[in-house]
DNA sequence: ACTCCCTTGATATCGGTGTTACGTCAGCGA
DNA sequence: TCGCTGACGTAACACCGATATCAAGGGAGT
């Protein structure tokens, strides 16, 4: 007879549904306890004795949702090319992608700080560290395997909190691939070609000055800083 | 007669000593209004006419131990040395080991997720984009001034939580450098694009690289060859 | 000097949170 | 059928942030 632990793993599932649906809907302030049981039609000890804590819930959430998200994402996006560079970016992206699209879930995992990483990060972590090791054995790392791997790391999760933290309509959309570009840069044996660097930079530089221009109108002020802008941020290659 | 005003900032900055020291000995968890006024020997409710809310007293625990941090350091550390460069770099180990001294303050800080980010956040970010200003100024950056600004904060936070994240006796001591170099390279100009960074100069430098920005229409590259000839030939000085 | 008003101090309280103790009751093996 | 073990449900505990209320007091203005 299975249908205890049939239905045990049902009410698990169901209020691991209710407390996902709660963070996507109301935010990671809306998880608590009673309100997760009241949507999930249990009473609050209930999540006691199936995930011991609450920190046990929101793994179990976590989990949840990566799960559901790598299942979900198209397998031709993120299959293995067998270029370990591309699969490297292309977990990149998956994972900037992830964490800009669950932004409550992620600033829920940061939350508890210094403590024990959740379950989700290390399976995050360990995807990246394989990653990391087939670059490594393919002869392509200039760095030790754990510098690359910290690196990365913490490439993308700075990058992931900074998009988070700013409104979304004014995100730099290009920031994910120039810091992957810069740690790639400084972790590959390739370098990879630095295209034309003096044109931006004299860009750059003109940028800063043209506040001071003589001579114009602050409208024609504004639109030549919102074509610089433009074509700084276009992708040049 | 000040005394009013005198007692209510020695009371204010009594409970802000209070909360610092609950922080740094106890851990974020332990920093309650409750504990906080009764290590302050004040009320409950004072901190409350004090600072308005729970997050006005963080955000003044913040103030002041990131005042007391830079204000203890020596002053050499941090002194603009003049090169852009140089200071950007001492600033960086600065923020660095400002973070990894202060590791509950940084998680109390990133923990309110994507609200309002703490005043004291946004007067680092202020010191930070000024120091990439003068980069700019100084015709040292190859991308945007924004792009610099947020690739150097996403590698700064990604890089302290990630060493805070781990055991303190297991911390990759070179990653911030290494952190630092991978955007710096991917950053700056190798030589400056613009010797002469006065405004004439770099508008004429400017006006020579116009016709290769990459993103632009022919109408707005012509209508920008214009209004530089006219302001270059305006007469100011 | 006196009144008036605003600030302070103190208590009690509200609504809400994570968590747990404990009685009860159903379903199972014997 | 009888115990017994486990889950269920109620209630409660110990906190938390935040406020209402009210007496006391001191400064300002007349």
């Amino acid at each position: 007879m299975v249908t205890t632990q049939d239905t045990r793993d049902d009410v698990r599932s169901g209020i691991v549904a209710a407390a996902t649906q709660l963070l996507r809907e109301k935010g990671a302030n809306a998880v608590t306890t009673r309100a997760v049981a009241q949507v999930a039609g249990v009473q609050a000890p209930t999540i006691y004795r199936l995930f011991g804590d609450k920190d046990g819930l929101i793994d179990a959430v976590a989990e949840h949702v990566m799960t559901t998200y790598v299942s979900g994402k198209s397998a031709a996006t993120d299959r293995a090319t067998g270029d370990p560079v591309d699969d490297l970016r292309s977990g990149w992206r998956t994972h900037v992608e992830f964490g800009l699209t669950n932004p409550e879930l992620y600033a829920l995992l940061a939350a508890r700080g210094s403590r024990a990483p959740s379950p989700a990060t290390v399976a995050g972590l360990d995807v990246l560290r394989r990653r990391v090791r087939r670059l490594a054995a393919a002869g392509l790392l200039r760095v030790d395997e754990q510098r690359a791997l910290l690196m990365i790391h913490s490439a993308g999760n700075g990058t992931i909190l900074t998009l988070l933290a700013m409104p979304e309509d004014q995100r730099d959309p290009a920031l994910g691939e120039a810091m992957l570009d810069a740690v790639l840069t400084s972790i590959l044996a390739t370098a990879p070609a630095t295209p034309d660097t003096t044109t931006s930079a004299v860009a750059v530089t003109f940028a800063t000055v043209l506040p001071d221009l003589p001579g114009l109108t602050d409208a024609e002020r504004a639109l030549m800083t919102e074509w610089l802008h433009r074509s700084l941020a276009h992708p040049t290659r």
